[in-house]
DNA sequence: TCCGAGCCTTGATAAGCATCAACTCGGCTA
DNA sequence: TAGCCGAGTTGATGCTTATCAAGGCTCGGA
């Protein structure tokens, strides 16, 4: 069990991206004293954990998942992206109707146990400062996309949300970065709060204006980081929470 | 120090709220360990907290804050509400403009140093268990909100909001709560992502269906919780995250 | 008790987005 | 390669909510 790899795509292993830690810069790598602790899963793209235990906790350690949960009318919510190093429990998660973690993509995770970390053992510390961590950074996320939600239009959130997607599961070359993208458009749709209609025609804009483009249904395409980092006004905060370590040309 | 107060209201000592201690059931209470590590502080209401070093953790003792920032067009946005037994660091927080936490009411907290507790000492388990409970808790909250926000309309989303303040806050007899409005309408609406005018339309509307009554500008009355818990699906979740031990009538 | 400033309320209007329905396209299977 | 099915797209329409402007109410200070 190695340390969290970067942008496992969703069907073919054809589409290599940069295999860069990818958790944020200045934080400690996952110890490998987790070796040991942690039953290794893997779970397909679409299949559903629902939370068993609170006494669990899951360490994503390849692919992307999403916290799903319906709110109001059976309307199917996504709540949070877990990326590559997150490290979640049944406590983050409120008790809503429906709660549980949607892989979007083929996922290996870590499930352990959290009161294998209460007793004082000499690598306690190191992954309780590791969890401690990775929960601060989802909660930072949280906060943005909130920002996002609240204080964007629906084209410059989805905007700011290709950007997340692009530095966190993208493949750069200069200014220009490609990207699958795991998540379907309703999926989108679901976690910016907006109709999968909208979604499309705002797409479709974006293609027009240039901004984007696209192959294929899931394969995207950002024309221009700088372009659309202009537009986003979060785009700092953007950065600085989801960026690898260094984004190089390949 | 001793442990975290409930309700402490705005301005006067008048209205006294019960004392339960302000925290979930199930979360070991914050250890009186932590004396002698924290620096207490005083900030009023409308007082401004910016982060300064990284290595800060602000323990909420007494009060209610908000986290605060500027997304898009300069539009103020409130974030995140801290209560009392919440623990604070600004790696919790996106680095958006404007980032920083605001006392709606005067408010007691604690500042302690991050690496204080990276030191194997005895309570510094206990300690660190408590902060990653908060934090967990704060996120799940974080995520209450996004369904909220998300998922419900605007009048749901206030009743909502209205029911969380309710618990956190209010003064219960029967089924009636009553309880200190410490926000503003224009507070209320900036965490809601509401307009300020469509959130004066909305509380009276909600005040023509009976559903509250308020006296003066900032004291609300809830006039059934059983009514407002049938008007609002995330009903349940919200009652986990925010309801006292207890709800005794007084 | 009066007054002023800020907060709140209310009305008219417009923009943004959801909804519904029809259609097209991409990707998978035979 | 043909054909099918589900995902995506597009247009017409109406609702929800933001915006702007004017007026009213609270609460503090003189």
């Amino acid at each position: 069990m190695a340390l969290p790899q970067a942008g496992m795509t969703a069907s073919a292993p054809s589409v290599q991206t940069n295999a860069l830690p990818m958790h944020r810069a200045g934080r400690p790598a996952l110890p490998e004293l987790l070796e040991g602790h942690g039953i290794a899963m893997k779970v397909r793209r679409r299949q559903r954990i629902t939370f068993a235990s609170s006494d669990q906790i899951y360490v994503v350690q390849s692919g992307l998942l999403v916290l799903s949960a319906n709110a109001g009318s059976d309307r199917r919510q996504l709540l949070c992206l877990l990326y590559p190093g997150d490290v979640f429990s049944p406590a983050q998660a409120p008790p809503l109707d429906g709660i549980g973690m949607i892989a979007m993509t083929d996922c290996e995770l870590s499930r352990l146990r959290a009161s294998a970390f209460e007793q004082d053992q000499e690598a306690t510390l190191l992954i309780n400062r590791y969890i401690a961590e990775s929960t601060s950074s989802m909660h930072a996320r949280a906060m943005l996309h909130i920002a996002r939600l609240s204080s964007l239009p629906s084209e410059t959130r989805v905007a700011a949300f290709l950007l997340e997607l692009a530095l966190r599961l993208g493949r750069v070359s200069n200014d220009q970065v490609s990207c699958d993208l795991p998540l379907s458009r309703s999926d989108i749709a679901d976690y910016l709060s907006l109709n999968a209609d909208t979604l499309s025609r705002i797409m479709t804009r974006l293609k027009e204006r240039g901004t984007i483009a696209t192959i294929g249904r899931s394969r995207t395409i950002v024309k221009s980081v700088k372009k659309l980092c202009q537009d986003v006004p979060v785009c700092a905060a953007t950065m600085a929470l989801h960026a690898q370590q260094q984004l190089e040309a390949s």
